[in-house]
DNA sequence: TATAACAGTATAAAAAAGGATACTACATTA
DNA sequence: TAATGTAGTATCCTTTTTTATACTGTTATA
């Protein structure tokens, strides 16, 4: 048994799905990778996104130490978002379950060749 | 590009979080790991899932080709469920997930010692 | 002067997920 | 005879998640 935010775990498990389940948080986590990313770029990076959800998700992220929020104080505003060291140590668990699906994909399903599991378009533009 | 059930994922890590997310099912494939088990015992290994549920989750993961339910043509009713060879390639990830879980707790929180892996009880009185 | 880019917030609504309760049929047990 | 166990369904309801849309203030650009 284990509790985070008030909430009742019987596994860790379910507390790793909480950290990155939902839609968005594990597609985030993989994007941001290595890179350093603005909320820009980010939001070009999963364009089906909305602005509240990137927001949301990225605010949990931050909650839950797995993404860093760097402001600079400047305007027109500019916010980098990166991983934490915590957040880093997802990327392999997020490679195996990428691996996995893609596994899945090829022996349950044929729709989609050409799958991967590199973030589609590392963009490091940055300014 | 992924195409399942007609839900488009861009990434197959969307299609592995879909299969094994939400609150419930990837504890049942945690707790049914290399036993076979009823309906009832199933059941009884998670207190607070309802039948509803416990019942919509197993025809999911069924659909989905990682759970195999058999009947048994008895009065009163038998079924088991048990992991397919796909069900059971999940294990070593949901293994990760819960070990990335645990440290996590450790590191970042202090609330649950004694925190494990396994299956809480692997009943297996099978009638 | 109007527009776009930036990083959001606010509000409402829709959709999805999950839960509560009652019900089924049949056989065995008390 | 009544209660219990089996594996569910059916219906309704609540909660959570996700989406849509409009809006903010400042600066640089056209």
């Amino acid at each position: 048994m284990i509790q985070y935010k008030n909430i009742q775990y019987q596994c860790s498990m379910e507390l790793t799905l909480d950290l990155i389940g939902g839609k968005w948080k594990s597609l985030i986590l993989w994007h941001l990778g290595e890179n350093t990313l603005r909320f820009s770029e980010l939001k070009r990076t999963l364009p089906q996104i909305t602005q509240k959800m990137l927001t949301q998700q990225l605010r949990d992220l931050e909650t839950d130490g797995l993404v860093h929020r760097y402001i600079y104080t400047q305007i027109p505003p500019k916010v980098e978002y990166s991983l934490t060291d915590a957040g880093k140590s997802l990327l392999p668990i997020l490679a195996t379950l990428c691996q996995w699906g893609l596994n899945y994909a090829n022996e349950v399903e044929v729709d989609g060749k050409d799958l991967t599991c590199e973030p589609s378009a590392p963009s490091s533009l940055s300014q």
